[in-house]
RNA sequence: GCCAACGUAGCUCAGCUGGUAGAGCAGCGCAUUCGUAAUGCGCAGGUCGUGGGUUCGAUCCCCACCGUUGGCUCCA
């Protein structure tokens, strides 16, 4: 990634800067604190302010911090005691700080950066005046609680960015504006691959027929891989009664995500918010043998949770989903070849989807957890090995784990190198204990099955946003809901259009005569903007010769050839890029 | 859920301080038969998110609700 896009310290003195500015605008205003986001393009700083800011005050902000910027006012560490950091903050009536004052360790140095009559409660570091911010701008203003929680005061953050010159400014901005042009919200109404209608409700999701056919192709390949890889496929109810959900203990920990019962004979039926007690229904119904798992059992479940209104977002975040999910159960002495096998499969997964770049979170045993303590350091050493194994570099979240088991996260990174959750695999102690789970071993004992829980695309919904946005509408030729279309220069081409265009359907392939009256140009801009990788231009040249003359999304003109040329180079590629890393 | 902004035709948007709406694209019709990113003409299309209030009169002002957007928290 550019330098520009990665100068944390930059950006955290523009923070300060623009704190600075604040601070001479509106004298009592009450700071929290100020820093540059994870995705390395914006910064931030909270605010109390006796009134609400809008976009109309960022002109002033900015001049104020320009002047700043002109004065080239140094930025200085300043060392001091702790009794002499709340003297300073108190005197100042800085509460926020205070606090924040009162969360430095014991031992740990305290500093201030002053610039000017400003000065910060701060570890830093910052660069050496307000001269480095030569470039800057304000982007947004939006309601934060103070440390993230709802029942404390909102206070205002004020986004911006800023870099070390106008041209890094502009590479920043440009990254900003791509993003937009690549906005799954945006581009799933223009190519018209999915809708969400306010009549049926928010974050619910309709695919029209491009969209589904995208689906269609993704969960063909899923499927295919799945069996290959040794799964089998389970189907499982959308509902189930009250008492299973009691069972799982979803009814205890999850009911705020769980939609109100509906009555079905005078009993509770729940919509389910997960599909893990169903399989476990399954795996209950007879006996089990060592001899037998381990299991592997997929499905492509569709769950109903719900979320805050002001949460859902576009494909990322709705109320209802499909999950590519699976539960296996296996024996202790499977698990670790499973966890293996696990992370290997979903990284080639995830690689036939154009993903290269991957990292992950450990998360391990938090401090309230079910399950034996020995299984845990089991488990987790085994996800550990995975992913050294498959050379995932990843973080320890010590404690992060759920209460009922150590899990993996994946991250992968996308065209614009942002990067996105989308595969877990996680254990689970917990519902194996509640539900009884048992198989018979060779010394003819009951014993205790580990039930891994994953999802690798995690769902389809949130997936299908990721892979709009990382391929900018423009799907790989396997993916394209529509593969070629056949542009006939005139009507007098049409029947030799309609022939080419039999011949490819008969051999699977997602073909579309243009009949209109437009001129070429104008069907070849159609079909560009509507991102089909591929036309066939016909005229009286093409008919003539039986040729038919290529044209690419990427590439333009790529001149005559046969109809068997094409259909040769279009069938190589028309299968899914493995590259099984 | 909370804070803020927004909601005008299928889409993108215009509509000065209140006098019941307009463009481009898309759609439909007709003409055009054209060589690698927009052919011309015409037609049709809107309870101005919903409900209430203020007013002689509301797309415009006020209130409530619904939805969207940017965030906070949370998450597949």
């Amino acid at each position: 990634m550019e330098d520009s896009l990665d100068n944390d310290s930059l950006r955290h003195s523009a923070a300060h800067l623009m704190a600075a500015a604040v601070s001479r605008l509106f004298p009592g205003v009450k700071l929290d604190i100020g820093q540059p986001t994870e995705d390395g393009l914006y910064f931030y700083y909270d605010f109390d302010l006796p009134r609400r800011l809008a976009p109309e005050d960022f002109g002033a902000i900015e001049k104020e911090m320009r002047q700043l910027v002109k004065r080239a006012i140094p930025f200085e560490r300043v060392e001091c005691s702790r009794a002499e950091a709340q003297t300073r903050l108190s005197q100042a009536g800085q509460t926020y700080k205070l606090e924040r004052l009162a969360d430095i360790p014991d031992g740990q140095s305290i500093t201030f950066y002053r610039c000017g009559d400003f000065e910060d409660l701060c570890r830093g570091p910052h660069v050496g005046s307000t001269a480095d911010l030569p470039a800057f701008k304000l982007t947004s203003v939006a309601g934060s609680y103070y440390r993230g929680d709802e029942r404390k005061p909102m206070l205002q953050r004020v986004y911006g960015v800023a870099a070390e010159s106008d041209a890094a400014l502009k590479v920043i901005l440009d990254r900003i504006d791509e993003a937009a042009r690549r906005d799954h919200r945006k581009l799933g109404k223009e190519l018209d691959l999915y809708s969400i209608e306010e009549t049926v409700g928010p974050g619910l999701i309709h695919w029209h027929p491009r969209g589904a056919r995208i689906r269609s192709l993704i969960e063909d390949f899923w499927r295919r891989e799945h069996f290959r890889a040794g799964y089998e496929l389970l189907y499982s109810p959308h509902i189930g009664r009250a008492g299973l959900w009691q069972t799982s203990g979803h009814l205890d920990f999850y009911a705020e995500n769980m939609y109100a019962p509906m009555d079905i004979d005078g009993y509770p039926y729940y919509v389910k918010p997960m599909n893990c007690p169903f399989h476990i229904q399954i795996y209950k119904g007879q006996k089990r043998s060592y001899r037998e798992l381990p299991f592997r059992w997929a499905e492509l479940g569709t769950v109903y949770r719900y979320e805050k209104s002001g949460v859902v977002h576009g494909l990322l975040r709705v109320r209802g989903f499909t999950q590519d999910d699976a539960h296996i159960f296996c024996t202790p002495e499977q698990m670790e070849g499973e966890i293996r096998r696990v992370l290997r499969f979903g990284l080639s997964m995830l690689r036939a989807f154009g993903f290269e770049s991957f990292s992950a979170y450990l998360s391990t045993r938090p401090a309230k957890a079910v399950g034996e303590v020995e299984r845990w350091e089991q488990a987790t050493r085994a996800l550990a090995a995975a992913l050294d194994q498959e050379q995932v570099a990843y973080r320890r979240d010590e404690g992060g784990g759920a209460f009922y088991g150590p899990k993996i996260d994946i991250k992968i990174r996308d065209a614009l190198g942002r990067e996105w959750q989308l595969s877990t695999i996680q254990f689970d102690f917990n519902l194996p204990e509640r539900f009884d789970l048992s198989y018979i071993g060779d010394d003819g004992k009951e014993h205790r099955p580990y039930m891994i829980h994953r999802a690798l695309l995690g769902s389809l919904e949130r997936f299908f946003g990721i892979l709009i946005e990382h391929y900018a509408g423009s799907f790989p030729f396997w993916m394209a809901p529509e593969q070629v279309r056949v542009l006939p220069l005139t009507e007098h081409q049409l029947e030799y259009a309609e022939q080419v265009c039999d011949r490819m359907r008969r051999a699977d392939l997602r073909v579309v005569v243009d009949a209109r009256s437009d001129k070429i140009g104008a069907k070849i801009r159609r079909a560009q903007t509507e991102r089909v990788p591929y036309m066939l231009i016909l005229g009286p040249k093409e008919v003539e010769a039986g040729m038919v003359a290529l044209r690419a999304r990427a590439e333009g003109d790529l001149g005559a050839m046969t109809l068997d040329a094409v259909m040769d180079r279009l069938s190589r590629e028309n299968v899914v890029v493995r590259n099984e890393g």
